[in-house]
Order: C-alpha cells, then sequence, then structure tokens
DNA sequence: CACATTTGTTAGTAGACCTTCCTTACATAC
DNA sequence: GTATGTAAGGAAGGTCTACTAACAAATGTG
C-alpha cells in the first residue's frame, strides 16, 4: 500500500517532484496539528527518515514558513530535540464569507485560524459585476490590514462552483460563469480560493471541529439550507459541482397534511416547486413557524420540522454510512427539539449499524465557523494541509 | 496541480518508487483500455516522456504482463510505431460471486474480462467455517481450470466487509469477523480480494459499464437491495465500511396506507422493523406483488415502488449530484414502470440542477456483473487497472 | 533523391530519498 | 569525575526516477 490516495484509476504522472511537494504537505501537516515538534518526531510519525526530514525542514525554513523555537525543556537522556514549527508570522489569511444576503463578511485569520481582523460591508442590493467590485474592495481593506504576508485569500458563497473557483451559478448575487478566483487572483496579485458555502463550513468542521476523518455532513441552515460532504478524506464534488444542493428535495407532500403535524399544504419554495426542505428548515421559515407560539407548541412544531429532516438524510446516512452529521444554524432553532427529532428519526429509519453510529451535533465552531473554512480552504490549497 | 489524487490530508509519504508504480499502473491502464497501442501514443496520452514509457514498458514486458504485437499498418509519416499491448495469456483470473444465497457462482475471467470458465456449488444450507470451506474448494477448482497464470481471486460477498477483506458481518453465510481474503489467499496462495457485492458490482459497472467517471450509484436489486457508489473516481467504503447499505431505509411508513397505493401497512422485515426498502423491492418482494396481477394492474404495482425508490433516492442524488443511477437485476420487473417511475419521483423531488441531468438505466453489462465486478477488484488491487 | 516526420533508443543530468557513519549533548551508573 | 548508553541532527555516498539532448531507423513527400 503506497502512500499516494488510492483511486480507481490513475489519472495523472507523478514525478519525483510531486512526491516531494506531497511530503512536504505531508511534514506541514504534523507541524500544523501537532504544534512545535523535533525532526525526529517528524521522522517518526510521517515514516520518512530523519535525513529527509532534515532536507525539508530546511527548505521549509528557507521559505520562512518555519523555524526552530528552542529545545525540548523534558530531561530525557540523549541529545535534547530542537522544536521546529511554523512561524506565528508566517502569513496570514484573508477569509471571506458570502452566506449573508445583504452584506459580505470578512477577516483576517492568523497562522492557528483564530480571527485578528474583521471588516463587513453592507451590499446595498448590488448584484452580478458590482457585487464583485464590493468583494474585491472588501479583500483589498482586508489586505491591508494583515501584519504578514497573506497566503491567500479565500471566500465562501452560495451557489454552484466548480473546483477553480468559477460560479458557475449564484442566483442571489446574480453571477452566473463568473470565473471569481481567477478575476480576484489577479486583481489582488494573490492566490484566490473560491468554494460553496455549504462545502467551505464542512472543510472548517473537519479541520477544526475534531472529526475524525471519514464520513462528515455538515448542514448550514441560513437563508436557506445546504450541505457539504467530506468522505475518505476528500470532499465530494459532485458530477456538476452541485454536491451538496440538498435545500431543494422535497421533504413535504401535498399529502402529508394528514399527518396532523402543522405542516398546512406543501409550501411553494422560491425555486418554484411546493415542499422543498428549505421551505420548512430554512432560518426564516423556522422563524415564521414557531412565531407566537408558546413553548411546548413550538417544541412540536420544530420536533415536526426535525423529524422532515431525518426522513431526509436517512437515505444519505445510509447509503454513505455517515459518521457524524453536523448542524450549523441559530442553536435555539436547531438544537434541540429539532435535533433530537432529526436524530431519533434517522435511527428509526435505518438499520442499527448505521443508525446507532451516528452522531448529530451542533458546530463545534461558532460563528467564525465559514471563515475559519474559507481559511482551511486556502491552507489546503497553498500548503497542502488541513 | 500534480497528478497525486486531491485528498484533503495528506496520509502517508510518498517515495519515488510509489511514484514509479503509480505510473506503472497509469500505463497499464492506457493498454487495458485503449487496446495495443505504441511507445510514443503512451508517452502522449499519460503526459510522461517516450523514454519513460520505454523504461516502464521495458520492465512490463519482462514482468511478462506485455508484449509488442507488430507494426501500425497506417500508412502514416515517420517510423511505423511498434504497438504494445497487454499479453491476453499473461493472465487469467478467478472471480467468484456470493450473493445468491443457495449457491457459490465463480469463474474463470481472461485479460479481457470475458468468462473462459464458470463452475458453481450447491450450499447446502452450510454456513460458517463450512461456508468458508465450500467456497475455497470452488476457488481451487477454477484455478485448476485456468490455462495461464492466475493474477488473483475475486469475491463479491454481501454483508459489511472492510478494506482488508474481512467479513466484519454477513448474517446470511453466518460469517462475523472472518478474515476471508486472508485465509483464502493462504490456502491458494494466491493474492485475494474480498468486497462487498453491491461494491463489486459498482466497480464492474465503472470499469465495463461504459460510465464516464463521477458520481456513479449501482442498485443491486435480488433476494435483497444492496448499493455501491462510486465519487471522484474512488469508492465510497463509510465510517463503518457499511456504505451502500441501503435495503433498510425505511420506504413505508405506517400512514402510507392512505394513500390508495397498493401497500397495506408498512410491511414487517427481515431486519425487524417495518416498511424497509427491501420490502417492496427485492426480487421476492417484487414476484409476491405482480402475482396474479393483470398487465396494467402489474404496472401500477411496479410504478408504486418505483416511486417508493424514487423517494428514497432524491436526497441521496441531491447531495451526491450523482450522474448516473444503474439498477442490476431482473430487467422484467425493473426495466419498465418501476424505473420509469423512479427516475420521474427523482425528477419530481430535485431541483432540475440535480434532476434533469442524472441518468437512470439498466446495467449495460449482464448477468455477469457481479463476475466483471470482481475481477475488476482483482485488477484494481493487483495491477491498478480499473 | 533530399528532406521532413515520427519512433524508439542511448547517454548524461538533476532531483529525491535512502543507508551508513559521524558528532554533539544529555542522563545514568560506577 | 569518568565511562557508557541513548537520542538528535548532519555529512557522504549510493540508488532510483524521470528528464533533456542527441541520434539512428524507417517511412512519406516534394
Amino acid at each position: 500500500m503506497n502512500g499516494i490516495g488510492r483511486r480507481l484509476r490513475p489519472v495523472a504522472k507523478v514525478l519525483p517532484e510531486d512526491g516531494r511537494a506531497h511530503n512536504r504537505s505531508l511534514t506541514l501537516q504534523q507541524l500544523f496539528h501537532a504544534g512545535p515538534v523535533s525532526r525526529a518526531d517528524l521522522a517518526r510519525t510521517t515514516g520518512l527518515t530523519r535525513v529527509t526530514i532534515s532536507d525539508l525542514v530546511a527548505s521549509l525554513m528557507s521559505e520562512g514558513l518555519v523555524a526552530e523555537m528552542g529545545v525540548r525543556s523534558e530531561g530525557r537522556v540523549g541529545k535534547p530535540a530542537t522544536l521546529v514549527g511554523i512561524r506565528p508570522d508566517a502569513f496570514e489569511i484573508v477569509a471571506v464569507d458570502l452566506t449573508d444576503d445583504a452584506s459580505m463578511h470578512g477577516a483576517v485569520l492568523d497562522v492557528s485560524g483564530a480571527v485578528v481582523h474583521r471588516r463587513s460591508t453592507a451590499l446595498g442590493g448590488r448584484t452580478g459585476d458590482d457585487a464583485v467590485d464590493v468583494l474585491l474592495d472588501l479583500c483589498r481593506e482586508l489586505v491591508a490590514l494583515a501584519t504578514c504576508p497573506v497566503l491567500g485569500v479565500g471566500v465562501g458563497s452560495p451557489g454552484v462552483i466548480d473546483a477553480d473557483g468559477t460560479v458557475v451559478e449564484a442566483p442571489n448575487r446574480g453571477w452566473y460563469d463568473v470565473p471569481l478566483a481567477k478575476q480576484l487572483s489577479a486583481a489582488l496579485d494573490l492566490p484566490v480560493h473560491v468554494a460553496n458555502d455549504a462545502n467551505v463550513a464542512v472543510l472548517g468542521e473537519y479541520t477544526y471541529g475534531g472529526a475524525s476523518g471519514s464520513g462528515l455532513l455538515v448542514l448550514t441552515v441560513g437563508q436557506g439550507v445546504g450541505a457539504g460532504i467530506v468522505l475518505d478524506g476528500a470532499l465530494v464534488q459532485g458530477h456538476g459541482h452541485a454536491a451538496g444542493e440538498i435545500g431543494h428535495v422535497t421533504a413535504v407532500d401535498e399529502r402529508d397534511d394528514a399527518e396532523g403535524t402543522p405542516f398546512g399544504s406543501a409550501e411553494l419554495c422560491a425555486c418554484g416547486r411546493r415542499g422543498c426542505l428549505e421551505t420548512l428548515l430554512s432560518v426564516p421559515a423556522l422563524r415564521r413557524r414557531v412565531a407566537g407560539l408558546d413553548r411546548s407548541a413550538a417544541d412540536a412544531a420544530l420536533a415536526a420540522v426535525g423529524r422532515r429532516l431525518g426522513i431526509v438524510l436517512a437515505p444519505v446516512a445510509s447509503a454513505l454510512n455517515l459518521f457524524e452529521v453536523v448542524l450549523v444554524g441559530p442553536p435555539d432553532l436547531l438544537d434541540g427539539p429539532l435535533r433530537d427529532a432529526a436524530l431519533r428519526t434517522i435511527q428509526e429509519r435505518t438499520m442499527p449499524v448505521i443508525g446507532s453510529e451516528l452522531r448529530l451535533r451542533m458546530t463545534a465552531l461558532g460563528e467564525d465557523g465559514a471563515l475559519s473554512g474559507a481559511a482551511v480552504l486556502v491552507l489546503s490549497g497553498q500548503l497542502g494541509v488541513s
């Protein structure tokens, strides 16, 4: 078993320098997650020899990415280890979250993923090229705020976005086939990575949320509903880069009136069809549903939505044998009867080996999950680290 | 963009020899699919230089895997190309399909994936170690039939099977934590690969069924219902190696009686719960449902099942942005009202970007799909070819 | 017939990692 | 205090991989 990701069809040649780049990423990965460690530690965890690690670390030091950070103090036998780690001032990352319809939220993050500066811009109804200009100005402002070299810019946006960072369609912004990454990169003279906001969220959760690896689905609940999926250590892209577009799956049928749950008839969705998950689960829909209800009625309403969510997720959880489903959104709406009902429903509707293993929890990242994810986009794209 | 599969976290070191092995597989892959071609052609399609290709081909020739196959006859300018291809007598593959509860079906396949010999063994109710013995005898018989060196043995079995070919659980056979691949390999002194039968089926379809790549789900309908999924060129394993276990998702709720479709109340499933997809879609269930009905009633009954299938698949197709769903099973039951209704239902219940792009078809492979898939398991595991 | 074109090989080079051996620096036993 | 063992890190040399450059062979074209 070699170290090259097991895929069915080998798809491109691998040169020795590609292997080198991979091992460099592997080393950075260790430094990123395990903090300052010695070269010998790196050799042990990566499986490379101390000689090779020394060479790689020397390269990384000459690039200014890592530095020696003193000597390990613990009194062990042998020569004390000199610790190396990623320099805290090696770089900063600019991240922008475009989930909000009305404004753009950006930040400068440091090496550890912590937010250093924040800036937001109201969009004021601008769309299309104008919205790109607003985004560009926000990026320029953030880049100017950075006190270290900027590793790159990461953008999480609603819509269908391909692997090159071209927005295939994002109706809310009026973007259709906009090569956003290329445009921003040219204007800013920096690497720019753009991805769907739900995919960005799952990247953040995968890297910073303590997820243990394979089988993670992150459901983002905001104006709309989206999902991002990481399977076997890779983001699921989908045939048309539209993986995770789960908001417009039918979740309520006309006949569900009869169920006794308070759904009325299947509600008309912005997409033109009826009964989409988004008509139940988006934040506005949930707020509308619980408005004016007393506690127990509101709980029942939320539980009913949770049950619908569970019905939609059960086949997905089964087909993919998911390990964990993570909810991102307002905890007052999601983290209670809704979550409980969803998990219960999934467990009721799947075989034990699937349902009983599955965890369903709220995100471990706070409001900055999207920004962290956009930063991961850059880390992953530029350094191969996540 | 290097040639190493994009995964989020680099997981193991890559040595130059791993790159070599990768490029070797890449070359074999071309030879496998494009038939005999010249070294120069290989250089062009792989991106490696002619020198490197010559070197790789020389290795493969010294291993007896490929051979020169005459000169290209077409009158083009320049030195005529000497064609190289995989030797038809380089190896044969032994494949066994354990999907059938009552017997084991095996075959010897040649390099091109065609069945050369067939053997089956009735199981006679034997389970556990006895069943392993029967399988071992069948394999020995098949290996003896082969006239070329046997590349390896591929086994497709129902149940949950991990990446090492250990059967975690296969209730029908009474296998629990049986290291089947290891046992067979030791007894036969050959490489043995074991995988879930639905996963094997999707491998066969992916390689021989003309699938264009990412986003393929194969649904096998037999005694039970299973699914295998290939995303972005990789088989989905799942957190507990149980990906594709979709047969026991709830597809009929108690209240569905009211729908006017002929489901009675949610039927009791072998798994102990009610309304599982398998209670509708398995071959026995379908035969039972259409028994004694006239044509139009039977069609309506099949369409009703198809609609239920569509409801279950819609969230999966949306979440993964599938390209193609392939049905494996009796065409008289599946390829008609059932398939039509399923596709229509998926399209009704997903947004256009998902549903309108999705294809739903019967397998292009005949009854030997499972055997072909088991052969792919060996090709992929031993040569990196699929 | 001279020449361009294509194929495949030979020779030499650069990169990547390995094994082996060495120095340095510490803890521990005597 | 001295000797010994252990661990970290570096230097030298070797192997493997794929590349570039150059060339011979075989063919079509002007």
